[in-house]
This record gives structure tokens, sequence and C-alpha cells, in this order.
RNA sequence: GGGCCUGUAGCUCAGUCGGUCAGAGCGCACGCCUGAUAAGCGUGAGGUCGGCCGUUCAAAUCGGCCCAGGCCCA
């Protein structure tokens, strides 16, 4: 048996079926990093004078290991960038890290201890310093092992002198134009370390406290009955009091108001003997009256009225012990778990009644001292520790008959995790931004609808957090941060009049020493002989601040960006609108009355396959490093490009395999097209559109039309989209149509023949468009195909724009026509193929080329099928087709209405011809040629012959 | 508890203003091919559209309640 196959054109690539990522994507990281690839686009985008897209990235905190959110983030926004360079725009990238703050101080101590005690503050800033870096390295070398493109040689680091110089700038601006306010707050104070602590410096522990009812008498006793619904009538005697439950009797001195939850029910109950008091009437939730009345033993009481919690705003208490009219406020903080539904409030003493507090504008008193003690001018308690102070506090309660109730409670309590003590809450001076002052909550939401938010929901959230939000407080006692650098007069608490001159004073030391140079300052050197009637302040900036203005830490200071820093987008997690999107909106109204950016996009959080959070407790972390190493960062990639983002984001180890299928699908559709491209130079052996085969026009103008579908999705940031298209066009159009089908005319006909040449044209513009959508998602496999791509090209895929496909129809209508005949002809396809799989089952045939077609149509899909003549066997790849306009169709076709309303009836049946065993046609003509006696006359003239023509496919 | 958001086949996604049987690809099952072969082709089976109650001649699509989940607060 003659062997033909050295006749064939088979396809053929060095291109690898199997990606093999993990061990070569590195390499091409290594290419890209000696090509500069980053700073061959900026530089090509000068020469080419693109317009800038500028999306600012948002610092990652530089401590630990990336996890799989910072991956979406990163790659995400890689998207972005890469698909804004193919769409012809400038796209700068400028990684950054957030550098500062607790986290980072906590790592450091538990390897060098305290600041002031272990080493001097210097040291323990500089270890900070170096730890920070330490992090940023390695969480550098995970973003980079993604692929994602950037200028990775110059990050930004808000520990960077400049950086830190300017965040000091950029107060110095806010101050000027009046948005600082110095005010107090509570915070977690330890006595024993006389200092301030974090959160995360708090541990909860068990603890006995005493836990008192205490009564407020109602001032104006007819005005609280006024609001009361009565029961039978009668209004009860004796005097009236809203009785208060409080575990924390020293903060009584503090007392302020009265709280009570607008929406429960209260009692106005008559109590004719709570120990041995007289007659009385008393306020409480209604909810805990039997609660109460049980916890002190009454049992003669019956409620003599009824009202809202919201009936008793505004009405005047007294004090129990101080000459102190307070008013009853409302909060929806005070709840029935426990108590008597109304809560004592003291805004010195508790973060939810500093917030209510400054609802009502109540003082903020705070009548403790550093050391836990009350202070000198405290009537009563002067000197006496808070914790010793209860007992006195309950005595005096007693004598004054204000007392209801006392016992003990053991409770969870807050603790300093270092001298196990129980800590308190107490206010200290703190700097503010204020919202009001100089109406930055009013410009700041301007500017929210200034802002495209995306999703649109964004806005009504931030927007919703900003009309509600207190004062932003700046402030904070920390060791590693950038200090607020302001001196206030001793005696009039003013601050500087130089201020402004004295804060860039102070930028320029930190731009050449860090924060240092403000620490380490004598203040001398700045204000001379004044120097002893300032205090120099030390506290350091919430690390909010630090990020908040990275508009103005980089935007504005890169060159080649406008002088006003407005990004294009901002791209980071919905938490961020509590986050940085609020904290670079305050700061950057603040100075500029004006946005930092145009646009802003959320993503979702990660979570399992049941939806659920990730948590290491849970065991359901999905780490991107394992991800990498395992299947690599473009499976990581398609993977993040599948998912819709706007929602949560669903990882598992099935998802990530279906993802890999899907890659896999991708990249072999691209392979077959290079092993069909061997041999084809598009400068030689392109075809003209005009004298492209029918078909190989329908997948160009398919092609053309995907990739403005593709573009655009890309435009919309809807990557999902463009996988799905993308996954559906190798599946569909080309694997299971355009591609099985030129098969026999890549294969059989003459290298040179045009035939063969407008395919490898067809093939050739859909490998150069598909490569380059590809490029913004699978970075490293679109690199991977441009190697192998025909034709001179440039180094990297990306140093190009989107591919210029041909125009092969004379005008949209045209193209429509020829799009709707191949749908019918398609359908048709369709239903012979489920004839031929009948047929198979049946044991009739293997491949479909062992059968034959009789085709029964109406007239109109008679005429269509006929402008393919001969080649309709190649279409439907069968060996043969016989048309007939329908007559009597024979009983065994089967018939169809295509979705046009054409009719057909379909036969199909095994050839009774020989097969070639060329083509593997079965023709009659097989052995007509006495010299090929195995080949059908197509191949004999294939052969040896002038070559077949093909018009259509 | 509050604000914002999500819930369509095993997976990832479509389903415009409520109206032809709820779609696609993948996966799965079965078959074919062996000239894309750790590939390719064909056929097929999968869904109470989270649940309940309403509005309507008609709801995945509108309204209410509930359930599950997410982010941010409390």
């Amino acid at each position: 048996m003659a062997d033909y196959k050295d006749t064939l054109n088979l396809p053929h690539t060095e291109f690898p079926m199997r990606g093999n990522l993990p061990k070569r994507e590195p390499e091409f990281l290594a290419r890209w990093a000696k090509l500069d690839l980053y700073g061959k686009l900026r530089k090509l985008a000068r020469k080419e004078g693109r317009p800038v897209f500028e999306l600012h990235d948002g610092p990652p905190y530089a401590n630990g290991e990336i996890h799989i959110g910072h991956a979406v983030n990163k790659v995400l926004k890689d998207f972005i960038v890469k698909s804004k360079w193919l769409s012809g725009f400038d796209a700068p990238y400028i990684p950054g890290w957030d550098c500062h703050g607790l986290p980072i101080e906590l790592q450091v101590e538990k390897t060098f201890g305290k600041p002031g005690v272990d080493l001097t503050p210097a040291e323990f800033r500089a270890q900070c310093r170096k730890y920070a870096a330490s992090q940023v390295e390695a969480q550098k070398q995970d973003f980079l092992r993604l692929g994602v493109l950037g200028d990775w040689q110059r990050p930004y680091l808000t520990m960077d002198f400049h950086y830190e110089a300017d965040i000091v700038r950029a107060l110095g601006r806010i101050i000027e134009r009046g948005h600082l306010h110095k005010g107090s707050k509570p915070v977690h104070w330890c006595v024993d370390c006389g200092s301030a602590l974090a959160e995360a410096e708090v541990e909860y522990e068990d603890k006995t406290s005493p836990a008192i009812d205490v009564r407020f008498t109602v001032l104006d006793e007819e005005a609280l009955m006024a609001r009361c619904h009565h029961v039978e009538g009668h209004e009860g005697n004796g005097p009236v009091s809203v009785v208060i439950w409080t575990t924390t009797p020293w903060t009584l001195p503090a007392n302020q108001a009265v709280a009570v939850n607008p929406n429960l029910e209260y009692a106005v109950v008559q109590c004719d003997g709570v120990g041995d008091h007289v007659p009385e009437r008393l306020i409480l939730a209604e909810a805990l009256l039997a609660d109460a009345m049980n916890r002190w033993d009454v049992q003669d009481y019956h409620v003599v009225a009824y009202c809202k919690g919201a009936d008793l705003e505004g009405l005047k208490v007294q004090h129990p012990f101080y000459e102190r009219e307070v008013p009853i406020i409302l909060g929806e903080h005070v709840t029935t778990e426990a108590g008597t539904g109304a809560v004592h409030t003291a805004p010195g003493h508790g973060q939810e009644d500093f917030t209510v507090g400054n609802r009502y504008r109540l003082k903020v008193d705070n009548p403790v001292g550093p050391d836990g003690r009350f202070l000198p001018d405290t009537p009563l308690f002067a000197g006496m520790s808070v914790f010793t102070a209860n007992d006195e506090i309950i005595d005096v309660l007693k004598a004054r008959n204000q007392l209801v109730h006392a016992e003990s409670i053991r409770h969870s309590y807050p603790h300093c995790w270092r001298h196990k003590t129980p800590i308190i809450f107490r206010a200290t001076p703190q700097w503010f931004i204020s919202m009001d002052q100089q109406g930055l909550r009013d410009a700041a939401l301007r500017e929210v609808g200034r802002t495209r938010w995306l999703p649109e929901w964004g806005e009504a959230r931030i927007r919703a957090m900003l009309e509600n939000r207190p004062d932003w407080c700046i402030s904070r006692q920390r060791t590693w941060g950038v200090p607020i650098p302001l001196f206030v007069h001793k005696e009039t608490g003013k601050l500087h009049p130089r201020t402004a001159e004295l804060v860039e004073q102070v930028a320029q030391r930190i731009e050449q020493g860090g924060v240092d140079a403000w620490f380490e300052l004598d203040p001398a050197e700045l204000l001379g002989p004044e120097a002893p009637d300032y205090d120099k302040i030390t506290d350091t900036l919430d690390v909010w601040f630090d990020s908040g203005v990275s508009h103005y830490a980089v935007l504005h200071r890169r060159e080649g960006v406008a002088h006003y820093p407005v990004a294009n987008l901002y791209l980071e997690g919905s938490d961020q609108h509590r986050g940085w999107f609020q904290s670079s909106l305050l700061t950057a109204v603040a100075m500029y009355d004006r946005a930092p950016y145009r646009s802003v996009l959320t993503h979702g959080f990660t979570v399992d396959a049941r939806g659920q959070k990730m948590s290491k407790s849970r065991g359901n972390v999905v780490a991107p490093q394992k991800v990498v190493d395992r299947l690599g960062a473009d499976i990581l990639r398609l993977w993040v490009a599948a998912t819709d983002y706007r929602a949560e984001m669903a990882v598992s180890d099935e998802i990530l395999k279906r993802t890999a299928d899907a890659y896999r699908r991708i990249r072999n559709t691209a392979r077959y097209l290079l092993a069909n491209l061997n041999g084809f130079d598009p400068r030689k052996h392109a075809v003209a559109p005009a004298d492209l085969l029918d078909l190989d026009r329908w997948i160009l103008e398919k092609t053309r039309r995907l990739q403005e579908r593709i573009v655009l999705a890309y435009a919309d940031y809807e990557f999902h989209v463009i996988y799905q298209e993308l996954h559906n066009f190798c599946a569909v159009e080309l694997g299971s149509f355009y591609l099985d089908i030129i098969k026999d005319r890549q294969y059989t006909t003459q290298r040179d023949s045009r035939a063969r040449r407008s395919a490898q044209t067809a093939l050739y513009h859909v490998a150069e468009a598909l490569v380059r959508w590809l490029a913004p998602i699978l970075s490293f496999t679109a690199e991977d195909i441009w190697q192998f791509l025909p034709g001179k090209r440039n180094e990297s895929v990306l140093l190009n724009t989107w591919h210029d496909l041909p125009t092969v129809f004379a005008d949209a209508g045209q193209a429509d026509r020829a799009l709707a005949d191949w749908d019918r002809i398609i359908e048709v396809r369709d239903a012979v193929n489920k004839e031929l799989e009948a047929l198979r089952v049946a044991g009739g045939i293997g491949s479909s080329l062992d059968a034959e077609v009789d085709l029964h149509c109406g007239r109109e899909i008679l005429d269509l099928l006929e402008t393919l003549g001969d080649e309709l066997r190649f279409v439907l790849i069968t060996s043969d087709v016989r048309l007939y306009l329908v007559d009597t169709p024979p009983p065994e076709a089967q018939h169809y209405t295509l979705s046009s309303n054409d009719e057909i009836w379909v036969a199909v049946a095994p050839s009774p011809h020989p097969k070639c065993i060329r083509c593997w046609h079965h023709r009659p003509d097989v052995g007509a040629n006495p010299k090929h006696p195995e080949l059908c006359g197509r191949c004999v003239e294939n052969v040896e012959g002038p070559g077949e023509t093909r018009q259509h496919a």
C-alpha cells in the first residue's frame, strides 16, 4: 500500500501542548525583566504620545504573606493595565506598600522588645523599617510571580523619606485649610502602663465587678407623666426616678446623660418598699421589669404608666451625687440584654457613650488622671484610684438614697496584655479632622456624586458612611508612624502662629532623615527662644492618613502626569469604602476640594465553594502560592477572569480544576492554529480579502465581531464576559465547526494552493487577534504563543495594540446576510449530525466520512445549499451530499424544521464506494487512475495535477 | 441589630421593558476518530430559577416575609 502521507500538509508546531506553567512561567518573567518590558512600554508610550490612563494602586500592608485576596486584587489591576496598553493608552502602574503602624510594631516587639524599655524609640523604628522592607520584598516576589506588570523597580512605600515628608506636608495643607480640630476621645488605657493601648493589646478576661442600680431622679414629674399613657387613670405617688444599671460605678462622676432606646417600651412602676425607701415611682424598660424586681427582691409593685423610650428624650434628671442636671438621650445601643434599659452615659469613659454623646454635644468630661486616680479637683473622690473608688461611690449613693441595689457579677472585661490588669476607658486629647467645621462632609458628598462608582451601589454605600461618620481621629500614641509635627502653646493650647512654615521645615528634615528627624528634633532649632513656651506633639498619624494621601505623595509627585492628582481609577475590595476610598477622598477634598479619582471599582471577597469566608480555623484557605506552584499563575489569572468579581468570588479545587480544563482548551486551540500556520509567511502567502473562500470570510467576520465585543468588555472591566466569549469561540466556532471543516482543505490540497493559503490567511488573523485578547489575562501563555507566530514581530505581545482585522465584506448588510446564511447551514449540519449519530449507534458507520447524505429541501434552503455546490460535503464532513427539491421524501428521511422555518428531510447511509486512502472520503472514482489505485480523483489531481480549486469551503 | 450586596443545571456565566418549552460553554454519560492524540468530533442526560406568600390573564424577571452567605458597622 503506497504511503501518501508525505503528500499531505499535516499540522506541525514546536509549541507544546501542555503548558507546564509552574516551570515555564519563571522563564517568561526573566525575559520580561531582561527586556525591561515595563520601561519599554513607557518609552513607547511617550514616543507615540499616548493618552495616559492611571490606575492608582492601593498599598497592601507590609506584613505577612500575600493571600488569595491580594492576588485577586493585583491580577484584576493587571488585566486593566494591560488591556489599556493594548488599547493604545499609556498605562503606568506604580505598586505601593503601606509600611507604618501597629501590626509591624507588634512583630518587632516580639523580637526586640518594647520601645523605650528594651531599646530606644529610634532603634525600634529602625527595626520596624527593616522589618517592613523585608515584608515588602517578600510580597513583591509573590506579586511578580503572578505576572503583574508595573514599576516594581520603583514602587512607592509610605515609609520612603520623601513619602513621609509628603504626609507631613499634606497634613500641613489640611491644617492651613482649617480642618484640624483638637478634641478628646476615650481610649483603652492601662493605669499601670500609664498609656493608651491599641485594640490588639487588649485581652478579655473574667473579672468581678460591682453591679449597681442607681436612681436618677426626674426633675419635672409633670412633664414626664404628660408624656406617658396611664394605667387606670392614676399617676401613683412619690418621687420619680430613672434607674440605671452599671458595672463601673467609678464612671458616675463623669456622667453627662442617661440613654434609653427610642424603640423600647418603658414602664413607670409604683414601688412602695425598695429596701426601706419611701413610696416612689421607678422608670425602667418593660421587658426587664420582672428581672429587675426579682433582683431587687420586690414583690409589691404595679405599673402606673407606659411610654416609648423616644417619649423621654430631653427630660432632665438629677445626677445622683453632684449638683448636675443631665438629659435623657436616645441611643440604639441600649439593649434589654441586662440591666434596666437605661444606661448611664459618660462620654469620657466609653466608646458608645462618646459616639452618642457627640450627637447630643455632651461634654467629654474626664476626671481621671493617667495613673487611674481621680484628679485633685474631683469632688468627693479626688486622689482615689478608680477601682478602690467604686466602694466609696456606692457608699455615697447609699447615703444619698440613690442606690436601689448593689451586687457583684463576674463578666468578661478588658485587660492589659502586658500587666494582666483591668484597663479603663479614659478620654485623652486627640487630633481630629473635622467633618463639618470647614464643610468637609458636604464637599466630600458632593465629590462622591461626581465620581463613577462600579458597581453603582458603591455610591450609596460610601454616601451612607460619610453621612454618619464622626470626625476622623487622626492621632495615635505610637512609635512607628509619621509624626503630627506641631507645637502647641503651653498656656493657650493654640498652635504656633507660624505652623504652616514650621511644618514645611519639618517636612524638609524628614525628607532627609525620615520621621526620626522630628522625634529627635530639639524644638529650639526651629523655635529659638520661644521653644520653652511650646509643647512638641509626639503623637503619630493614623496609618489610614498615610495611605490616604497617596494621591498627593505618588500621583502628584510623579513626573509626566498632570499636576492635579486625579487618577482614572482606584480598584480595591469592597471593604475599602470605609478604608482607603474614604481616607483618600477626605484628604483630597480637604486639600484640594476634589476627589482623587474619577472612577472607583470594587471587587468582592474570596469565599470557599459553599460561599463561606476563608479562615485558617475553617481550613478552607486557598493559598495563591500553592495554586501557582501546582497549576501556574495563568490558571489563577484565568480563574480571576472567569469569576464575576462584583460579588463574592468562590474558589475551590473543583473550580480551579474546571478553570484548568478551560485553559487547556484555549491553549490547544492556539496550538492548532500555530500548527496549521506551519510554513506560512504572511508577507508572501497571505490571500487578498477578495480572494478568500466563503468559509474563511465567515470566520474572519466572526472574529472581527467578537473582537469588538471583547474590546468593549475590557473597557467595561467585564472580564468574565471575555472568558465566556473566548472559551465559546474556541470550542464552538473554531473547534466544532471551522477548524474541523478546514482540516480536509489544509491537509489534502496543494501546499501553495489558494484553497490552503486562504485558510491560513484566516487562521493567521485569528491567531494574531486571539493572542492579543489573551495577553491581559493569560499573559504567560500569550507571550508563549507570540514567540511561535509566523511573520516578523517585536519582543512582546504587549508592545502591540489590538489586531487590525481585515474587512472581508463590502458592508455590514452583506456581512449580516452571509452570517445568517451560514447560521442556516450550521443548522442543517446539526440535523445531519443527529442522523449520523443514529446511524453510528446502529453500527452503520464510524467516521462521518463513511456516510453519504440525501437532503430533501424546501425551495429557499435548497437554493442556499446549492450555492456551495460539491463543497457542501466538506462542510458536512461526509463523503457525498445529494440535494433534492422536496417532493416525496423517502420514508427513512427524518424531518427537521430550522429556526428560519425552512424544512428539510435528512437521510443518511453508509457510502457504497471505496475509501480514498489519502483523504478518507468514499468516492466512486477511487482507483480510476491506475497509477494511483487507492486514490480518488481529486487526490490524484492534488498529488500530481494542477490541484483542485475551492470556492466556498 | 443596622447599612450595602449576593443566591439560575455538578462548575463558570447569559437571561434586555414580566409573556413562544429557562440558555451557553465546561464537566458528566455514551459513542466515534486515531493525520490537533495526556488531543479532536458527535449525541445525550442534568435546573421546584434559595424558600414561602402576594400582585398579574401571565414572574427567574415586580412587592413582602423568611433562609443561607459576604463586606462594613453596632
